[in-house]
DNA sequence: TATTTTAATGAACAAGTGTTTAATTAGTAC
DNA sequence: GTACTAATTAAACACTTGTTCATTAAAATA
């Protein structure tokens, strides 16, 4: 009577073989350079059958996505999924399951991160943001083992990952409201005084 | 005797006409629905010109965003231009000229935030990472007037960045060197008691 | 201004795109 | 096992793609 949904061994099986078949193209070339009759070919599949089951290319790595987001939530999740409390000193447990978890996906992650247009806008707004502070001034921050490179990393991505969250809410902030709160949670993170550079000439771009 | 670089003015006026049936189109789809044809139609321009100057639609959105780009750094540099030190406690006007900038250019950032693959699982992993903690966890955070939400979005594309470094430069880290960074970063920033809510049933994905 | 250089053009090419059709085949439900 | 349902298939469609080549026209140089 019912399912006329998606759990059609055949809808299964062709989805699988046009997965396996892009991760499978995308080792050798760029996203943009594969053919949807490629595709089709390595899975040994009418090209109607892509266009039943997706619309885009694009579209089956969001179903690859969904596979790997499940097992993204379970890894951070099990640190602390049969404990009631816990201090955040203990966090490390919690952290190392993320990281774990990227390792364990280490060709698929390597494979999405080096495609599209906003990852490539991305990356040059946060290497001005990593860039810049770097260059220009000079941090009294010491007596720490902190790796320098992989906190202003954290900053400039913490950064921007709020203009877009501002983005994709329609600013529904002013830009002074925005400032005020980076500056809120800078000062609650740390209230150190920054002494500029004199070496490099901050005039040039 | 010099000059066969990209000073040609016709090279100029082909590609600002490109640029611009560019920024139009996408007003109305998807960069993926747009045609290389459509986009030479409306710059009233041969399809081969295209091909002279660009290899991508995508290609386009990167001379774009040099435009924008220059104007960032200038922004984020404005306010310390002509200081030599300032504190932390200074960094508004430094911080809102970002915010200026992103809203000034509005219509780009809003453009370039909605297209594409990596964006699509950087919202996916950013979610998890703002929800995961928020349904989760409950926090001892008080007597703030920290914006919560901003606050998670802060953090969760923070660490977003770190993993996002860390596969760009092929692994470098163990995951275990990652999660320690983390923590010292955390730790750096508070150092406080979460407790897990009881509310929702963290088994459930 | 005349000369040289080089970008833009239009036409033509094989190959890929996205969609539709009717026929076939595999899966589900009884 | 049979009947019904729905996915896959092959063929055909107009259109887009990426490339090449000879021709035209605009810009840089002297």
């Amino acid at each position: 009577m019912c399912k006329h949904n998606s759990s059609d061994r055949r809808i299964k099986k062709s989805k699988k073989a046009i997965k396996d078949s892009f991760l499978l193209l995308m080792q050798e070339k760029d996203v943009r350079e594969i053919t949807i009759t490629e595709i089709v070919k390595a899975a040994d599949l009418n090209r109607g059958t892509f266009y039943n089951n997706f619309q885009f290319k694009e579209d089956i790595l969001d179903e690859i996505m969904d596979d790997v987001m499940k097992d993204f939530i379970l890894s951070y999740r099990e640190p602390y999924q049969h404990k009631e409390t816990f201090n955040i000193k203990d966090l490390t447990s919690s952290t190392i399951k993320i990281f774990k978890h990227v390792a364990a996906h280490k060709n698929f992650y390597t494979l999405i991160v080096k495609s599209t247009v906003w990852y490539t806008f991305q990356l040059r707004i946060c290497h001005e943001l990593k860039r810049l502070p770097l260059q220009d001034l000079m941090d009294s921050k010491q007596n720490t083992t902190i790796n320098i490179e992989l906190f202003s990393t954290y900053q400039a991505h913490a950064i921007l990952g709020m203009i877009i969250e501002w983005i994709h809410d329609g600013f529904n902030y002013s830009p002074e409201y925005m400032a005020e709160q980076l500056i809120e949670i800078l000062n609650y993170n740390h209230g150190q005084t920054i002494v500029i550079k004199q070496t490099d000439n901050p005039e040039q771009i």
